[in-house]
DNA sequence: AACTCGGGGCC
DNA sequence: GGCCCAGAGTT
């Protein structure tokens, strides 16, 4: 490990550091590093950066955030995905509301969804704690320059990159190199054709030298991929409310919707089974198709639309009538299932 | 150790 | 198209 020092990064990472409405100086307060570490878990900080000030907004302490329902977090949390995430950040607000703020990683890491990196992201940036947050840039860092022959999340890569961070850190002890090394990973040392011309430890990379950096770390093992056919029914009634369900069961599990039909068969039959469902008694018709990708699945979404019930304002058991503007727990497949059904009311097709 | 969980950005 | 992202929880 050798020659890699962290006064060339640090230098670096004075030059480029990007703005982020959660990079105050520190320490940081830690409801501000909480929420950004969660929402940054998985899911790139330029996606971020557009939810987070929304959230804070909405939830701008951890005790009003304690204190709304489960529901009220979840839709704050629309278009950000994993929503499993906000779950657990709105238990964590509650045991923190209640029992106050533990300072150090290995009594932060028992909360809910706080893991090994999110425990010691809060426990550095807010409390000024240097056990290293090892995520997926500090890792692809430590394997170019190394030349370690693992693939991204291995255990073995994980304690490798611990070990250099802890070694950098010792030399200057302070959060920023932790900022400055996901930084670098995430805007020079990138997953694909890495900026080896403005690395600052280009002259010490292994695998810069060796003349292939992307080649490290090696490639995750291929995922099987499913491409399932959706059927999505679309009903709005006189006042503007769009008939919707909550889902039972992942993914998208307790989301609000349109009735969603996710098994098989002919989709028109799959459209009639969601009308009659929803206790309807007008044939659904084909308004359209989307695309929509959630892990390893490309789905088709195939969009019907029915008419109202006429007069009643019914609710069918699970189901609900609500404005497009309702704070519902929903996803961003919710926003292209009503494009696409006011795209093909204007082009004048039937209702 | 292997799976699952969203969604968008980038080639 | 395919790959990956400031990961964590469950089996």
């Amino acid at each position: 490990m050798s020659s890699v020092e962290a006064g060339p990064l640090l230098a670096w990472f004075s030059q480029h550091r990007r703005r982020f409405p959660w990079r105050t100086p520190f320490p940081r307060d830690p409801y501000l590093v909480l929420v950004a570490e969660v929402m940054l878990q998985q899911t790139q900080a330029s996606r971020v950066a557009v939810l987070f000030p929304r959230f804070l907004e909405r939830f701008p302490t951890l005790d009003l955030l304690a204190a709304a329902s489960e529901d009220e977090v979840v839709a704050a949390f629309a278009g950000l995905g994993y929503y499993r995430r906000a779950r657990l950040l709105h238990r964590l607000a509650r045991e923190v509301a209640a029992r106050g703020w533990p300072r150090s990683s290995s009594e932060l890491v028992r909360l809910p969804g706080m893991g090994p990196y999110t425990a010691a992201a809060v426990a550095a940036f807010a409390f000024g704690e240097l056990t290293p947050p090892v995520d997926g840039n500090l890792c692809r860092i430590t394997a170019r320059l190394f030349a370690v022959n693992s693939v991204l999340r291995s255990p073995t890569l994980s304690a490798q990159a611990h070990a250099f961070a802890r070694k950098l850190v010792a030399t200057h002890p302070t959060p920023e190199i932790f900022e400055a090394l996901m930084e670098l990973g995430a805007t020079v040392c990138t997953p694909q054709q890495p900026q080896c011309a403005i690395c600052p430890w280009a002259t010490h990379c292994a695998a810069f030298r060796g003349g292939k950096p992307s080649a490290f770390p090696l490639p995750q093992p291929a995922r099987t991929k499913e491409t399932p056919t959706w059927v999505a029914l679309w009903v709005e009634n006189a006042a503007g409310e769009v008939l919707l369900r909550q889902l039972t069961e992942p993914p998208l599990l307790g989301l609000w919707l349109p009735p969603l039909h996710r098994g098989d068969g002919d989709p028109q039959y799959r459209a009639a089974i969601l009308a009659q469902e929803a206790g309807l008694v007008a044939n659904p018709s084909l308004v359209g198709s989307l695309r929509h990708h959630i892990t390893h699945r490309r789905i088709t979404v195939l969009l019907f639309r029915a008419a109202p019930p006429l007069g009643v304002r019914e609710e069918a058991n699970g189901f609900r009538w609500a404005s497009p503007s309702a704070l519902l727990p929903t996803s961003s497949l919710a926003e292209k299932l009503a494009r696409l059904a006011h795209r093909s009311r204007a082009k004048g097709e039937a209702p």
